[in-house]
Order: C-alpha cells, then structure tokens, then sequence
DNA sequence: ATGACGATTTACT
DNA sequence: GTAAATCGTCATA
C-alpha cells in the first residue's frame, strides 16, 4: 500500500466502470495527478475528453472487435491505462471502462494544470514557452508535459502510485458541458458525426 | 517483407 | 491557411 493508494480523494474501481460517453462526462473536473520515484507531482484538472464507444464505433481502435497487441490494454478492467504512439512522435493518453473484455475509454484530451507548471514547462519546450494555454491542450501536448508515454500503458490507474484519478474540486456542478463531434477521425464515416466529444465550456485549456 | 497510415503538433507562407 | 515531421502498427502478401 503506497502512500498515494490511501489517498482518500483517489478514484477507486466502480468510479471508471461507466459506459465510455458517461466515463467521458464525469471525469471533468477530476484531477489527473502524475508522481515520480522522487515523490514529486505534476497534476491537472481534466477540461477536455472523448468517448470511444468499442466495437461498433468505427472511430475507436477495437472497431469490429480488433484485438492486437497495442489495444490489448482496452479489453482489461475499468480503470486500466491505454497509451499508443502516433505519428510517429507523439502519445495519447486513455482511461479504459465498462466491463471487462468491453473495450471501451476515454481519450484525455486537456488539462488546465495545477501543479508543477515548471517542470510541465520545461518538458514542453519552445512551443509552450509564451502561453501556459498550450502546456496540456492536447492529447499528445499534456502526455509531454505529464511526461506519459508506452510505459504506461496496461497500468492499473487504481493502484498505480505513479499515474491516478482524483476527485476534483466541485466546479462540475457549475460549469457548463458543451459535446460536438471528436477531433482528427474524419473517415469514421456516421461515427464521425457523433457528439462524444465532451468539455467544459470557455475553458482556455481545451485543445484548438 | 513491404507499404500505407495515423484519436497530432509545430512551423512556416 | 498548408505542409512537414517521423515511426510503430497493422493489413496484405
């Protein structure tokens, strides 16, 4: 048991084993904390998600119920860590839910950061040097700032002490959910059009 | 073994 | 606005 583990604010179990499109809702406002072996953080409240809906969902990567290797991760418990390498340079983070071989998650998208901000910029470099906006506002910029990569994927964000979920402060209840069609998956055909792209409205951090 | 592509980001015109 | 970067993954053979 890790100190982190005890965490009476840690999301537990039952709290990620949600249909992805809810999953996708309840985790703004949640804190998304990163810890290294030296005991130090990096954490941000999630502004920013989207649903992959498993095997009927053309958009997602266990569309028609493809099970290699990189999605393995998918078809574990609710809770589990999806992370894959795109374009060749770049990572996204995902939040596995629902049942157990139900490869459902929820893409991170953006994070307004909250802890660390210093050492998120200096991970992100020149890009994000004149605007913090651009530290976490986007799938692929926040896996940089958060310092998350291959490594993580298949991790059990219930126990890990070094990736988790925890319940945020209580702005959910009053700020605005907007939903719209998801980001970059123009060729999933009716799929494409689906609203489960999910963030809260006016935020400054979400992506584009 | 090979080729096409990607749940993105950045820099540049 | 457009294009380049850059390579693991997957389907096909």
């Amino acid at each position: 048991m890790t100190p982190a583990a005890a965490d009476p604010d840690r999301w537990t179990r039952r709290r990620f084993a949600l249909p992805a499109d809810r999953l996708a809702r309840a985790l703004l406002g949640q804190r998304l904390v990163r810890r290294f072996e030296d005991g130090s953080r990096l954490a941000g409240l999630i502004v920013e998600t989207e649903a992959y809906m498993g095997v009927e969902d053309r958009a997602c990567h266990s569309y028609a119920g493809r099970r290699t290797p990189r999605v393995e991760p998918m078809y574990m418990q609710a809770g589990t860590a999806y992370v894959y390498f795109t374009y060749g340079m770049h990572h996204c983070f995902n939040i596995v839910c629902g049942e157990i071989d139900e490869p459902v998650a929820v893409l991170i998208r953006a994070l307004q950061p909250t802890e660390g901000l210093d050492a998120m910029r200096a991970r992100r470099g020149r890009a994000a040097s004149a605007d913090d906006r651009l530290l976490c506002s986007g799938p692929a910029r926040l896996c940089q700032a958060l310092d998350i990569d291959r490594r993580h994927t298949g991790l059990d964000l219930v126990r890990s002490d070094s990736i988790w979920i925890e319940t945020g402060p209580n702005v959910a209840a009053t700020r605005a959910i907007k939903s719209g069609p998801r980001i970059g998956i123009d060729s999933a055909g009716a799929w494409a059009h689906k609203p489960f792209r999910y963030w809260f409205e006016d935020d400054p951090n979400v992506s584009r």
